[in-house]
RNA sequence: CGGGGCGUAGCGCAGUCUGGUUAGCGCACUUGAUUUGGGAUCAAGGGGUCGUGAGUUCGAAUCCCACCGCCCCGACCA
């Protein structure tokens, strides 16, 4: 073990700051990235992460974000009960069948002392669950606020915690308790309802791909991946870099299954009575997850510019207090004329990092937390009136010498070619691991592990039908979505023969 | 819930097989000196109910039993 210790040492020059690399063990290096980035930490409680101030604020700006372009396509916020009546659940069928095996219930009220310890006391008539999702609490309050065609639509968005207790949890892609917007909305008719699902997709697929600077594909879910009690779900679906899928987002079109269990009953124009239809919609933390994944590299994390906490980080550079005061000074100059600048409808966020520490160390571990940008400033670069500036996403030893009037002239520039350059790169890496199948045997060639490490996505002509889940669970393989943007004629179904009408997307996921 | 692995300092581990003074090591942390433009060096320090409980023993991190927790692989999933 010394030995070992000693070795990491001497190679220093060569040594990445993730180990493992995501070479090595992807799955390891995920972790490392989060622990290095100081993006979360693992608690004590079973399943459910602590999201430090790094990740937070990063989410803050995907909520932000986010939040603006549901009021721009007409939602508001409002705030749902945490405890859901367990009665509630039992109402659409479908719903129970999907999230009845990952409820948190809550029985008692009170906590008494026996023997010394606190044990619940208090039974409630009616337990109540922790939400999973929140479609039977507030169809139950939709039911009582809508009488009308003219109540109607209700277009609500909520930013809540939900809890599912998952077998297996990973940070941010899979905890117990998770944050999330969820957006639950009542039309009259079945085609606003349906326009209201494709245009929150599209709210998605322009926000992860503009924002995240992570690709997307928009598709339909295959009939037997739906959102339990859905009647169409929609969704956005990404590449991260080992070639597995995330599901990024998810709308889904409810038709009036909701409607009909809540008893969301509007009299119409025509005097008659009438169920509403529903959506929902939501992304959660998870997408923070996304983004490590199909950043980061071997250095840690690499944050798009649009949601990093700090877009740029100065590092001053001095060696007694006559030029440290002389440094702090001239960065805060520019922290101040950078901070004019407007980026994203924000002010471009630059740190001044005059932390007692060495300044290799500040380089490394703002490097580690994925900052876009970097700047080293001294007495050498104030003379000289340029600064030395490294970029994340470049390799990292790097550096440009650039003059300071034109470095702050062009900050945001420099900050939106760095979200388009990591976006063009995801995107040249996802396009170039999609390959189309056409038949039975090359498929299962293809996610067959000792034949192929690098499995992508496959896109291959199949039948929106269960059956052909007995052909793809037995690699691992999930159905992700029947994509939208279709350019393909009529084909075969690769597994059944059938004709059908439309290909498929096929991958390993997470 | 089935199969496998592991609980020793904040993190990563050695020690357990074969019981024996004061439980070690690396990183991190504190202090000082020398350093300082890409992860500094040296020196001195602080930090432990060895997962919990009950046993065997003169003596338990080490052996026995029970329990708890975590990780990995399955089934489940934003």
């Amino acid at each position: 073990m010394n030995n070992q210790t000693n070795n990491t040492n001497n190679n220093k020059a060569i040594k990445t700051a993730i180990q493992p690399t995501r070479q090595e063990d992807y799955a390891k290096w995920y972790q490392e990235v989060i622990v290095a980035s100081d993006l979360a930490d693992n608690s004590d409680v079973r399943g459910c992460m602590v999201i430090k101030p790094w990740g937070y604020a990063i989410w803050e700006a995907i909520q932000q974000d986010l939040d603006r372009r549901f009021k721009a396509t007409g939602h508001v916020n409002a705030y749902f009960p945490l405890l859901i009546p367990l009665s509630y659940l039992e109402k659409e069928a479908e719903h129970v069948e999907g999230f009845a095996k990952e409820c948190a219930v809550v029985t008692h009220h009170k906590l008494t002392t026996k023997d010394g310890k606190l044990v619940p006391d208090g039974e409630l008539s009616e337990p109540l669950i922790i939400r999973p999702t929140s479609e039977t609490i507030i169809g139950a309050m939709y039911s009582k606020w809508v009488k009308s065609y003219r109540d109607l639509p209700i277009l609500i968005n909520q930013w809540a915690n939900v809890m599912r207790w998952e077998m297996r949890t990973r940070m941010f892609l899979r905890t117990s308790e998770f944050l999330w917007q969820e957006g639950h909305t009542a039309h009259s008719t079945p085609d606003e309802a349906m326009a209201e699902t494709l245009t929150m997709l599209d709210v998605y697929e322009d926000f992860a791909e503009n924002v995240l600077a992570i690709p997307v594909i928009k598709g339909e879910k295959p009939c037997f991946e739906r959102f339990p009690g859905a009647v169409n779900t929609f969704t956005i679906e990404a590449m991260m870099q080992d070639c597995k899928a995330l599901q990024a987002g998810t709308s889904h079109f409810l038709g009036q299954n909701f409607a009909k269990a809540s008893e969301i009953k509007f009299l119409d124009k025509d005097g008659e009575q009438k169920y509403a239809w529903t959506t929902s919609w939501g992304v959660s933390t998870r997408l923070i997850g996304g983004v490590i994944m199909t950043h980061s590299d071997d250095n840690g994390l690499i944050c798009p510019p649009k949601i990093a906490p700090q877009q740029i980080v100065i590092i001053p550079i001095y060696h007694n207090d006559t030029d440290k005061e002389h440094v702090i000074q001239y960065c805060d100059k520019i922290h101040a004329e950078v901070s004019e600048f407007i980026y994203n409808k924000n002010p471009v966020r630059v740190h001044i990092d005059n932390r007692d520490i060495r300044s290799g160390e500040k380089s490394w571990q703002w490097i580690k937390k994925g900052v876009p940008i970097r700047v080293e400033i001294g007495m050498r670069d104030i003379n000289q009136d340029i600064l030395c500036v490294s970029l994340r996403h470049e390799d990292v030893k790097i550096k440009h010498n650039i003059k300071k009037d034109e470095f702050i002239a062009n900050a945001v520039s420099v900050l939106d070619g760095i979200q388009r350059q990591i976006f063009e790169k995801a995107k040249a890496f996802r396009d170039n691991n999609i390959v189309d199948i056409d038949d039975i045997t090359k498929f299962n060639e293809f996610f067959n592990d000792e034949l192929n490490q690098d499995r992508g996505f496959v896109n291959a002509y199949a039948v929106n039908d269960v059956i052909i889940e007995e052909f793809i669970k037995p690699l691992k393989v999930t159905a992700r979505c029947i994509p939208l943007n279709q350019t393909n004629a009529d084909g075969v179904c690769i597994f059944t023969g059938k004709k059908v009408t439309q290909k498929m997307i096929f991958a390993r996921s997470y």
